[in-house]
DNA sequence: TACTATTTGCAACCGAGTTGCACAAACTTT
DNA sequence: AAAGTTTGTGCAACTCGGTTGCAAATAGTA
């Protein structure tokens, strides 16, 4: 028995415990990138620590990805299927500054930069802030 | 009696007290960009608030920017002279995963992006980690 | 000089993130 | 199934960057 969410847990490597399965249930709910004190309030009688360890599992398995938007507070969203968060996995955050939400721009990539030389690429974190259509 | 210091403050509408000189020539001495608590262990004997307060004032008047690169503490550099911080003005960062240095790829213009419909862009952090020349 | 506005220093606080540790749950091996 | 091992969870405590209130000090002005 495999619902959804666990066949993107056992697609990842993450064994499929309760706590994992209702993350992901919330992660992928979200239209935009979700904040560990952001589900700590959704999951008030959970631990804080048990969510922290769980979004950094999240992470480390490349099932989500972390957005430092500069909020104060990292933020995180789901990766496409595929996803390797390779520079070339990479797409632009958007921040509003009225709603404070963060939006995967998944159709926008990160643009390729010609760094100075012996200057070598691994990651890149774009993040536009601005008003978004919601709010605009 | 004004040196270059005090005019750099003058030109941004700055009071020129002995705390912002001596935090703006430390500035000026830096080829990366410096955090609050790096400036606080430069002045060990300064003032945490103070410092913390003089970086606000610097930024506030875009005599520095900030940069969030993602280690945690916020980063301040020197803005170019006629620097007004507005999008046109940004340029890339680059943080070294090595040495941990954040430098300002002046020369680098943060690439124009086309938003969705009804998005307004106000700013851009547009942050590349990699390995910087003198850690290659 | 007296008054007002600005800056500084101190202390205290907040909140995000992180860790150690003990207990619980799940998985292995016999 | 029992014993042993690994993995996950809950709790408490802590770190650290950032921030604020307030009173003393300093600078600027009438």
């Amino acid at each position: 028995m495999d619902n959804e969410l666990d066949t993107k847990l056992h697609n990842r490597d993450i064994k499929p415990t309760a706590m994992r399965q209702l993350v992901l249930e919330v992660l992928t709910e979200q239209t935009t990138a979700i904040s560990l004190p952001e589900l700590e309030n959704i999951f008030h009688n959970a631990d804080k620590s048990t969510l922290y360890r769980t979004l950094k599992t999240f992470e480390e398995k490349k099932l989500i990805h972390s957005i430092d938007d500069g909020s104060g507070s990292m933020k995180y969203a789901l990766c496409q299927e595929k996803c390797d968060c390779l520079p070339q996995d990479l797409h632009v955050h958007f921040v509003c500054s009225i709603c404070q939400k963060t939006f995967c721009l998944n159709e926008i990539p990160v643009p390729t930069i010609n760094l100075p030389i012996d200057f070598t690429l691994e990651s890149v974190n774009m993040v536009i802030k601005g008003i978004c259509s919601n709010c605009n």
